[in-house]
DNA sequence: TTCCATGTTCCGCA
DNA sequence: TTGCGGAACATGGA
């Protein structure tokens, strides 16, 4: 589930919900999920703080306490947030649990133990660190910097977008759904791209995730691929037969028959 | 039971 | 040296 619009969904319900609160403890259920920092420290850290603000960049969520670190919170392949009631259980998985002043307590669930949370004093030198690529919604991403940061890569085009020092925020999915869209074969070099057909990535990339984001990642539009990520449906663009690659080590869904293959495959 | 999974990291190789 | 791509990781569900 989690790429950019998933992160983006949380930080916004997040938003709705807990900003505003204060946290009166942390529980830590799976001390596997936390990024160099002790359970200890984290409910220090963030116990007594109140919430103040979401950041994303990428599939990075920051958290800003009043008075105290960022709370930083990477959701791995399966990660989610939920929040229960001071009278319902914890969900399945739960495996961090933020109980704030209201009663509410709010959970990172992680089935898969994939995902990080941790702490940063600054979310600028985390995402430096990281070695994050530019993320898609922000402001200063325009086509030029999606051009110069696929310029002079080697590998399949699929591969570049999920790479997060390339774009941040891009996974599996919606590498797919970018290039079914644009009609572009997973597998093309990057450098067998030209000009108008990285503008015309550019431009689906974020209109992509916009709408994403509009539709609360649970409500897509017809035409897309998100929702028929299987081998042998039809395309819903061409009518064509949905194909299974393997793409960078990743089960990869297209349209042969509308997204141009590379020459010899 | 076997295969697959929306993420990142590590390692071998070019 | 850089970077590509496959394997590994931990675990659950179909």
């Amino acid at each position: 589930m989690p790429e950019l619009p998933d992160v983006e969904v949380f930080a916004r319900t997040l938003g709705s919900t807990g900003l505003g609160r204060t946290v009166t403890g942390v529980e830590v259920l799976e001390t596997g999920v936390l990024d160099e920092v002790s359970a200890g420290d984290l409910d220090r850290a963030l116990s007594g703080h109140r919430l103040e603000a979401t950041r994303r960049h990428g599939k990075l969520l920051f958290v800003a306490t009043r008075g105290g670190p960022w709370l930083v919170v990477h959701f791995g392949m399966s990660g989610s947030f939920t929040a229960f009631g001071s009278d319902e259980d914890p969900p399945h998985h739960a495996r961090v649990l933020f109980t704030l002043d209201d009663g509410t307590t709010v959970a990172f669930v992680c089935p898969r133990k994939l995902g990080r949370v941790g702490l940063a004093d600054d979310p600028e030198a985390r995402i430096a660190a990281d070695g994050l690529g530019p993320d898609p919604l922000a402001e200063g991403f325009s086509a030029e910097t999606f051009r110069r940061r696929l310029a002079g890569r080697r590998g399949m085009v699929k591969t570049a977008l999920m790479n997060q020092s390339v774009v941040a925020g891009l996974g599996n999915e919606y590498s797919d759904e970018l290039l079914f869209q644009a009609g572009i074969h997973p597998r093309t070099p990057v450098a067998a791209l030209d000009g108008e057909t990285l503008e015309g990535l550019y431009r689906r990339l974020a209109d992509i995730v916009e709408r994403a984001v509009a539709g609360g990642t649970e409500d897509f539009p017809d035409g897309w691929l998100i929702t028929r990520r299987e081998a042998g449906t039809r395309c819903p663009r061409c009518g064509g037969e949905i194909e299974r690659l393997v793409v960078s080590g990743r089960g990869c869904y297209l349209c042969p028959d509308h997204q141009r293959s590379p020459e010899g495959t």
